[in-house]
DNA sequence: ATCATTTCATAAACTACTTCATTTTTTAAA
DNA sequence: TTTAAAAAATGAAGTAGTTTATGAAATGAT
């Protein structure tokens, strides 16, 4: 049920012994959904942090226009969340939806806590990994502030290849805070001008 | 030297003993900075994480243009460092610069990695604290995206009611990402329409 | 294979915001 | 208290990106 895969990847960050490993594991929700299905909806309280198996999800935001605005996407060995709603459990801002088929292990926010005291080595694990992810989001919004749509644009693709792929046009274009439109005339400028 | 100031803020996430904070205080450095010095420089290796008690710092990276791009202000009893480069140990993409005479506490990358040892717990301070941190940097993001220069403007001077008057107002426009001129131009219509 | 639906491309008109240039106001230094 | 320097206001011209509209291409269900 790939839970070798789960512990194999938080063994990059702390040892854990045998025995812990199977507390954990036994703390640990298996889940599969499919396309389309959500993981959390804006408005819910977001009861788990989802470690990706397989598959791809979206994290968006509808404002009140009804604007859709994609904040993240996650893949294979990525958490994913609403964390602002999952640590305070008030409703959520953000919905998370896949777009593939997706498996993935969820820790609920009560398992979480008896985790943290059963094997108080999480406690930096997960500090660990919302520091990667603090990081990650900081440096989101000076390429934002400091680098044209182009610019953003080209990145993307340089650090996420297998995204162009796996993912429509739109979306990527509203995770770059600009129109599908204008994508699609950025890529256009980049054809004709090879 | 206020150091009961950073116990008191730390109490409210977890509980220490007398002698864990003698320890902690023990590892931490008292330092005062006058109005325009660095706390990080970008390219240094960012050594430390730092508690505000009194004072003001801006956050800001400068780019390949040379323009300066304010990431965050910080202010009493908040946290300031260039993470990234704080948790890699590598040169740093951010400057942390005072704006007033700041007075801080400064954990540094060893005494903060001794203290984990030694009192555990505050694995999960700091787990709190970033993910907190984190949320913020999200919401921040979504801002960005789904509102208006002006809704942004006006969420800042309701959020941070002080800072109009402890900062500049273009650098509030550079937080704002957006020109002087143009944060000059919203706050004419603001006092016009009354 | 075919039809419906989703996604992508292209273009013209528009707007939020920038840049540049100048003046006025505020702050601070001597 | 005067003067210099920094910050803020204002306006005109320019640009990056949006909106609206339409057609073409790709995808998926039957």
């Amino acid at each position: 049920m790939n839970q070798r895969h789960l512990l194999n990847y938080i063994a990059k960050f702390i040892k854990l012994t045998v025995e812990e490993e199977a507390v954990l594991l036994s703390k640990v929700i298996h889940r599969n959904y499919l396309k389309n299905q959500y993981v959390v909806q804006q408005g819910d309280v977001c009861k788990t942090v989802n470690f990706i198996i397989s598959g791809c999800t979206k994290t968006f935001y509808v404002d009140q226009e009804g604007q859709e605005h994609v904040v993240m996407f996650s893949i294979e060995d990525w958490w994913t969340s609403d964390m602002g709603s999952f640590i305070t459990q008030t409703p959520a801002d953000f919905n998370v939806q896949c777009i593939e088929k997706t498996e993935l292990f969820q820790f609920t926010y009560s398992n979480l806590e008896e985790l943290y005291v059963a094997i108080p080595k999480l406690e930096r694990l997960f500090r660990k990994i919302v520091e990667r992810a603090f990081v990650a989001s900081q440096k989101r919004i000076i390429r934002n502030f400091s680098l044209s749509a182009k610019e953003r644009y080209l990145i993307f693709i340089k650090s996420f290849p297998e995204m162009e792929q796996r993912v429509p046009q739109y979306l990527i274009a509203s995770y770059l805070g600009i129109s599908k439109e204008f994508l699609s005339k950025i890529k256009g400028q980049q054809r004709h001008s090879k």
